[in-house]
DNA sequence: TAGGCGTATATTGTCGACAATCTATCTCGC
DNA sequence: GCGAGATAGATTGTCGACAATATACGCCTA
């Protein structure tokens, strides 16, 4: 029988719901950068024991948004510029490598379902024209469904499980909104039209090209904050 | 204060230590690729109760050494053509961005420090002419010093904490020896020459390439025993 | 008054037992 | 005889309590 990639597995277990109330705390604010985690206060405060929750800490760990030490507890992470370049500086080769590979392995029917998203991005972007685009999450996300098309396991256990989360706390904490919004769509297209022609090494550059500039646009923002 | 690498903190945990048990005893084979998972079982065998047991569990998960499903149990992974191709996909990438970055912020005491290892491996490889040049294990490896070098966290604990082991696993159970043992040790030679001449580029295509021939070398073995 | 030390408190790590879920076997019906 | 359903067994997930460790406070000394 099949196996669903464990990144877009629905929760079954305790563990798994409590983390990703958890988890979209974290990233959205809720609970705030550098703050202790307390796990007598968690459990309390979504009604389980001690052994789910530290069971949904360890994937927090996982996915960069705690940071444990063994008999001193844990605290959510720090944005910081440096960080931010490390962990774009990865994604850079990753999704690049992603779309290169996606070129090669996606079906036709799933380019033409990403490309439907895309539209309707377009929609809903000049329905709420202030909004921002970035906000999309989950498999709505253009992203995600490129690094799916790549069909290999581990790039998409790392991208999508791993380090997603950090990237949608930075986008989100910095409010990811401006001049930048409607450029990222249209590089969006530029790459599924690469994949789609199945230029893998053009839709690299592209998707490169694509995420350095979103990282320019994020470190100014934070200079701006930090200053 | 300084805080270590988790990959190179040394076990203060119950769950560190049958972590580090149970890591090596599937990487060298000793529990077999495909078996299940026993909790109670293994709860015995390394004498604690399945708290920690299952803690090591999730890392073990973590670095693609076991599979779980939830409320099914957990499975030792199984060696494939496929996964190999995707796991070494992922390395040439990776690694080949690790020596760039490494060229940038490696110290030169650090590059001293490799080139010594490198001499060692030598005079060993040659003491014992048989013994396979892969078995050094830890922070005695080539790629492993390489990857610390980059000075990217997030990279150094994906190469080192998450696919390393695996990485090993294939290297081990499939016998690394052969005619590529002393070709690999002067592509390593290489690669440091070129990191040691900050040149990243270079460094980067030396390790790509380094990593494709390895993945080539054992994929023939697998192809072997595999017909 | 500042700094180091020892105790008190709180937190994390570990344990054994219970509940929920899955797997395998047996029985029944077609 | 073969397949579906029920039942028994085993395994995983969860719980509450205890032990080991780290943090925080107060005390003593220089």
């Amino acid at each position: 029988m099949y196996q669903a990639h464990p990144a877009l597995r629905q929760p079954v277990t305790a563990a798994d719901r409590v983390l990703l109330e958890i988890q979209r705390a974290i990233v959205e604010g809720d609970i705030a950068p550098g703050s202790k985690i307390s796990e007598p206060e968690l459990a309390r405060r979504f009604d389980l024991s001690r052994a789910p929750l530290r069971e949904a800490l360890a994937r927090l760990e996982r996915c960069h948004l705690i940071e444990r030490i063994p008999n001193a507890g844990a605290r959510v992470v720090r944005l910081s510029t440096s960080g931010l370049l490390a962990l774009y500086q990865l994604r850079e080769n990753l999704e690049g490598l992603a779309c290169k590979l996606a070129a090669e392995h996606m079906t036709d029917a799933e380019i033409t379902e990403v490309r439907q998203l895309l539209d309707q991005h377009l929609t809903s972007q000049r329905v709420r024209e202030g909004e921002s685009y970035y906000q999309e999450a989950g498999d709505l996300d253009f992203h995600y469904r490129v690094i799916l098309g790549s069909k290999n396991s581990y790039l998409i256990n790392i991208l999508c499980d791993e380090l997603y989360y950090l990237v949608r706390m930075y986008r989100v904490q910095l409010g990811m909104n401006g001049p930048r919004v409607s450029r990222a769509f249209d590089e969006h297209k530029a790459i599924i039209n690469a994949i789609a022609n199945r230029d893998g090494e053009l839709a690299d550059l592209l998707m490169r090209r694509h995420i350095a500039a979103s990282r320019r646009n994020i470190e100014q923002q934070l200079e701006q904050m930090g200053t």
